[in-house]
DNA sequence: AGTGGCGTGGGCGCCTCATA
DNA sequence: TATGAGGCGCCCACGCCACT
């Protein structure tokens, strides 16, 4: 093991090495997969909602509308979020998930739907493309974790999947789960890991040697309403202590990385946090405020 | 006009529970 | 024991609004 350096050292590597404009763990750029499902759900959509239009037209009777109506409601779920007539339903102050149990609303929302926008059969492929792209965020769930697997992968941890393996390996890394539940790794590993929201678990847990390290990854690139709650439990991660000198990397990477760990102005905001985070730092030396450098650097370090 | 606070949507993975 | 549906929490981006 190299000499592993104070937390502030990191902590200056990271700040002196910003994050990659794109960084190739958080990009979509492929076709969905499943484009074509979405585009058939969508035309589905599209076909009974002109088979309903022209019924009512016909004043068809209503029970016959209704199984349409029906079909409709059934139709609309997977792949569906892609249509138009699902984006109004968000619009209508509604989300498409609970509408089995709810004729009545789908019908009123499409009687606005034939009131208040055009209903035609095109469903061009770039189009159901674009809302699958701007929606790619929700992606990014476990790339953080997948991209921290793979710097320590190529340190020559092993990432393992049960406690044995933990407990007999001396260098590897783990997710949190089931077998590794906030539970389980309070009573195998001695900590309390104290957040205020009591059942929030963490990411990793990284094993070197003697020393374990817990990890909580997150990705921003930009500040917000649930941003900056995502921040502040960074910081609170930063300032937890455990007796046994087990650590904490807060680590965070994303284009708010950069500017939280840059220079210019911004708000008071920003300010807090910074200060804050220097603070923690100080008054927890075994704990790391690492983006990606950072981090590759602890981690070598820890080998 | 810029900043910060905050509510929100849909994807996704994990867990639980019912059922076969 | 295997399976899958539903519930839930976590994820990030977006947009509205108040304040300055």
């Amino acid at each position: 093991m190299k000499k592993i350096q104070n937390n502030l050292y990191y902590f200056e590597i990271s700040k002196n090495n910003q994050e990659k404009l794109l960084d190739d763990f958080y990009v979509f750029d492929n076709k969905y997969p499943d484009l074509n499902k979405y585009i058939k759900n969508t035309k589905e959509i599209k076909n009974i909602l002109i088979t309903i239009r022209t019924l009512q037209s016909k004043k068809e009777k209503p029970v016959v509308i209704d199984k349409y109506f029906l079909e409709l409601s059934q139709i609309i779920g997977k792949y569906s979020n892609c249509s138009e007539f699902t984006c109004f339903i968000n619009a209508c102050d509604n989300t498409m998930n609970k509408f089995k149990n709810e004729m009545n609303l789908l019908k009123k929302i499409t009687e606005r739907y034939f009131a208040k926008r055009v209903l035609n059969e095109m469903v061009p492929e770039e189009w159901v493309q674009a809302i699958l792209d701007t929606n790619s965020s929700r992606k990014k769930g476990k790339c953080g974790e997948n991209k921290l697997i793979y710097i320590l992968k190529k340190q020559g941890f092993k990432e393992v999947y049960d406690w044995n393996n933990f407990f007999n390996a001396d260098y590897c890394v783990v997710k949190f789960s089931k077998k590794f539940s906030l539970k389980n790794v309070r009573e195998n590993l001695d900590v309390k890991i104290n957040t205020k929201k009591q059942n929030k678990t963490l990411d990793l847990i990284i094993k070197a040697k003697g020393k374990i390290l817990l990890c909580e990854a997150k990705h921003l690139n930009t500040a917000g309403g649930g941003q900056d709650k995502q921040i502040s439990e960074l910081i609170e991660i930063l300032g937890l202590a455990e007796k046994n000198g087990i650590s904490y990397i807060s680590f965070l990477d994303g284009k708010y990385s950069n500017v939280l760990l840059g220079v210019n102005g911004h708000g008071d905001k920003i300010t807090t946090q910074r200060k804050e985070i220097k603070q923690y730092l100080n008054n927890n030396p075994d704990n790391y405020w690492v983006n990606t450098a950072g981090f590759e650097n602890l981690i070598s370090d820890l080998k």
